[in-house]
DNA sequence: AACGCGGGGTT
DNA sequence: AACCCAGCGTT
């Protein structure tokens, strides 16, 4: 029975399958790896131009290992999730220095690299070393609750464990790198999210889902996710050609990426030039500001959260000590940074 | 076990 | 607006 689907989605992918990437039938467990973190929560279609620019200027795990932050998280700027390239930078690092610039074989030594998980373990190690670990994805989630006919939650602890088993149980031993090749890309082209091709598709009579009829209500999550609003107004101030500017350090959104100066609030603020001068005035010793622009209303939306706020543009025409505490740089060097892009969108304009 | 973390595409 | 995407780390 499993040895059925598992020989049928081999055949999927053998004669159907037309799908392409440029890490495809890739080798090199340096580059299998960057395409895999690039790729975490985010659509193929959306990380490829990063590989290839990551590729391009990190031919070698060494130089990723011997790139400074700054360079590495400008490459990785709007990709989000930055705490990818953080962890990316860390085991580069690591496998250089510590390693010898060997990338691990086994699993076990694999999923402890930090940004490594489960699903990236078992993706390097059937990948670059052929060894029969299957991957556990989105993809592969959906897959198997429909083929199976499986409603446990896929959030869940137990449903976790129970798709890992059945995974497992009907991954091709012989051939995991194409295996799990084949069952994530029939995931991704065939047994989609929205509009699943079942009329056509070559499992239909082995899938429990499609016989039950409730194909189009897996997999199940239970979690639903809480959303909040927040508002960030940005003060970009000016002394003469330089600009105060800040890294995100914070357990909190953007984290090591940078920003202007900031104040968050609960609740919308209505600025005015008075207001502004009060404020700078009251906050941070400002006398002689000059409110070069206050921007229109600015959104972005995040899973979990919607950012709204202003950007306002003042000049301030004496430095003083508390000031000068801050980070001041010049625009060259200001847009070397790496900024989020509720920022970006507004420097862009 | 629950939560937080980006940005973009699709429906 | 809701959902999902080649998930992971922290608490």
């Amino acid at each position: 029975m499993n040895k059925n689907i598992t020989s049928q989605l081999m055949n999927w992918h053998q004669h159907e399958n037309l799908r392409e990437m440029p890490w495809k039938e890739e080798k090199d467990p340096y580059k299998i790896w960057l395409s895999e973190v690039i790729l975490q929560q985010t659509r193929v279609e959306q990380g490829t131009a990063y590989y290839e620019r990551f590729i391009q200027n990190f031919p070698t795990i060494k130089d990723l290992a011997n790139s400074k932050d700054e360079v590495v998280f400008k490459l990785w700027e709007g990709l989000g999730y930055y705490n990818r390239c953080k962890n990316l930078l860390a085991t580069a690092r690591f496998i250089t220095n510590e390693l010898d610039g060997v990338f691990p074989s086994e699993y076990e030594q694999i999923i402890n690299l930090k940004g490594i998980g489960p699903y990236t373990g078992a993706a390097i190690a059937s990948f670059a070393f052929n060894k029969p670990f299957a991957v556990l994805d989105g993809n592969v989630f959906r897959v198997l609750s429909r083929l199976f006919g499986i409603d446990t939650p896929i959030d869940s602890t137990i449903g976790k464990q129970q798709f890992s088993k059945l995974a497992q149980d009907v991954l091709d031993k012989e051939n995991p790198a194409l295996f799990n090749q084949a069952i994530m890309d029939f995931g991704a082209t065939v047994c989609k999210p929205m509009s699943p091709h079942c009329r056509t598709c070559p499992l239909q009579s082995a899938c429990s889902g499609f016989e039950m009829g409730i194909v189009n209500k897996l997999p199940v999550k239970e979690k639903v996710l809480k959303k909040k609003n927040r508002w960030f107004y940005y003060f970009i101030l000016q002394y003469q050609d330089t600009f105060l500017v800040e890294k995100r350090t914070g357990k909190d959104i953007w984290e090591n990426l940078h920003e202007f100066y900031l104040l968050e609030s609960t609740e919308q603020l209505i600025w005015n030039d008075s207001s502004i001068h009060d404020w700078l005035q009251e906050q941070l010793g400002i006398e002689n500001a000059i409110v070069l622009g206050i921007s229109p209303l600015q959104k972005q939306q995040l899973t979990h959260q919607l950012i709204k706020g202003q950007f306002i543009k003042v000049e301030i025409k004496s430095m003083h000590t508390q000031l000068q505490k801050h980070q001041w740089l010049p625009m060259n060097e200001v847009v070397k940074l790496a900024f989020p892009k509720y920022i970006n969108q507004y420097l862009s304009v």
